[in-house]
DNA sequence: GTGGTCTAGACCACG
DNA sequence: GTGGTCTAGACCACG
């Protein structure tokens, strides 16, 4: 997936973090499994790691991963949270 | 190098667009090759952040360079461009 | 100062966090000033502007400080927060 | 450059260790110089990171290269060292 | 001239 | 072979 690095644009990496929070939010990435590892998102995505580890900080305070070193990355139980849903919601809707 | 900045003199930033086209025009800057940082010439010209990036916008506007966040800013390649032929033309025979 | 980058340390990171943490609370920055800039402290510490502001990010979430795009970091004011207070207790002790 | 991984030879580290050993030595990696990173040694001998890294701790301990984080690897001035100079006279004699 | 974002790429610590 | 830390240094957005 190609993300937008024209100006103007949101920064790649909370592009990036709304691209995985919508895969964690509609199941691509399951609860308890492992997301692709920082490498490949780097491929996936064209970005250097860092971009990808910003995105993910934000995921880790949102409480939707957690990273564990030498393991790798994984999705933790959601919790209902009416924010996620009203924002999934809106996607959803624009995408009809 | 040093600009005139005394009254009656062109704004700092065409001044420094006037160096900078030459050194590109004249293959002190090559094709495809990185310009020296903002900061550089900063201290080159003895100018602000502001004024390095005025005279830069309008190169990027006369397409003689690109800048890349992360990666510099780099010298495009020529096409003939008969405005610039004209210019480089006259500052041969000032020289003479 | 000289931090420690031997191996069983600390991260770098975190062992400026601890300086910057106790500057604070010791009043060396005060509440609603502005810390030194990103390029001070690389160059007191020795560090990259990277490990600066991930010992900057900690101090954010522990709502010591915050950052302003163009204007510099500033000392917000202190709570009573008893785990800190407790910590600094800790630090006169062992200097006695 | 392919390893022995049969039974009967040395461990895969160590004789990773003499290859680097005396390609110092002979001078392909030059004093004050920095080693190819861990990622091309892995490829280059088609061994896993352990392995790459088990090799370097020796030539650590043999004083011969100083790991810098961030940095990479860099080849330590040499010292006359009797052991060394033994090792060499062998393998060049070997050579003839 | 500050903080914000980004790149490329290294070694470290843990499995 | 993952995530953790770190370096050096670029341009961007805001004053």
């Amino acid at each position: 997936m190609k993300l937008q690095s024209q100006s103007g644009e949101k920064p790649l990496w909370s592009q990036l973090y709304d691209v995985l929070e919508s895969r964690i939010l509609n199941g691509v990435y399951k609860e308890g499994e492992v997301l692709p590892s920082e490498m490949s998102l780097m491929e996936e995505f064209g970005v250097s790691r860092v971009t990808v580890r910003q995105a993910m900080d934000k995921l880790i305070h949102s409480k939707l991963i957690s990273r564990k070193r030498g393991k790798g990355t994984i999705v933790l139980k959601k919790k209902v949270q009416w924010k996620l849903c009203f924002n999934l919601l809106l996607m959803v809707l624009k995408k009809k």
